[in-house]
DNA sequence: ATAGGCGCCTGCTGGC
DNA sequence: TGCCAGCAGGCGCCTA
């Protein structure tokens, strides 16, 4: 579900909601494993301890405690991270709930297809071992214009597996891809190589934009998303390019297509993002 | 090095 | 009406 505009904005939202507040208490609800295990071993550094701040980094959420330990969530395809009454039920697929110290509320964790996890981590040694593990690129607003487009020249690979790959740039999913590409009018399919200069910088500056407004939006809801007070996003209404197979390109009024990449979709224009040339066979 | 395929899960939609 | 294939915001692993 949620790429960086969704995060974000369960970031902010909860922000305000849990920063100061201590968490009295934490409750693994149901057994259905997540994506990583659940560390109940941990508690001691969780329960009774106060969140002092609240961060996104690509899609993660940080949570860090004062205890020096954080508590560090991705939210996979349906994970969402809510405060909520502790009096309004459980919404099904609910993995975790913290009590919160202001009293009748509740920070929860939900996951229907569970790709999503939680974890404990236990000081800012192992949290920098976590981040080298996953080696998560520069987040999309600070890209330097010339390792970005250095980042493009080093590989083959073609432009939309690039833009999703987190160890080159963190946060951008399948949606904002392929908006930034289509903002950028860059066909999917380009080889990250052959991408011009200018196309780079005109890219990275789609990304950037494109994400921002969909920020402003407070993410895009399709199906799941909710932010963390629970306000569902607005950024699918204004999609261009994503899920639009068939409508009218708002440019040019081309019919937008649809092509599979990297087994992802990916919308696109085929006039305003013109297919790359066929490779010639190389000379012997 | 990279593309492509799968697998992890559940739920919803569209076509028959 | 009912069933089932296909698809979905992510990511990691395997093979060729």
């Amino acid at each position: 579900m949620p790429e960086l505009p969704e995060v974000e904005t369960i970031v902010r939202d909860l922000r305000p909601l849990l920063v100061g507040r201590r968490l009295s208490s934490v409750t693994r609800v149901g057994s259905l494993e997540l994506r990583r295990p659940w560390l109940e071993d941990w508690h001691g550094s969780l329960v009774e301890r106060c969140i002092l701040e609240a961060h996104r980094r690509g899609k993660w959420i940080l949570l860090r405690l004062d205890s020096g330990a954080h508590l560090v969530v991705h939210l996979g395809m349906t994970g969402r991270l809510t405060v909520k009454p502790a009096g309004d039920p459980l919404e099904p697929h609910t993995h975790l709930v913290f009590d919160l110290d202001e009293p009748g509320r509740q920070l929860r964790f939900s996951d229907i297809r569970r790709f999503g996890c939680a974890v404990l981590i236990r000081d800012d040694a192992a949290l920098e071992t976590f981040h080298r593990d996953n080696a998560l690129g520069p987040e999309p607003f600070d890209l330097d214009p010339a390792a970005w487009r250095a980042s493009l020249k080093a590989t083959t690979r073609v432009i939309k597996a690039v833009l999703l790959d987190q160890t080159v740039v963190a946060g951008v999913g399948n949606i904002y891809a392929v908006e930034a590409l289509f903002q950028a009018q860059l066909h999917p399919s380009r080889r990250a190589c052959d991408v011009k200069p200018k196309e780079a910088d005109r890219l990275r500056e789609s990304i950037a934009h494109v994400l921002t407004e969909a920020i402003e939006h407070r993410g895009s809801t399709i199906r799941n998303y909710v932010g963390g007070s629970g306000l569902s996003g607005g950024y699918q209404d204004e999609f261009r390019a994503y899920g639009r197979t068939d409508l009218p390109c708002p440019r040019c009024e081309t019919p937008i297509a649809m092509v599979r990449v990297g087994g992802r979709s990916s919308h696109f224009c085929p006039k305003c993002q013109p297919a790359p040339h066929k490779a010639r066979p190389k000379r012997p």
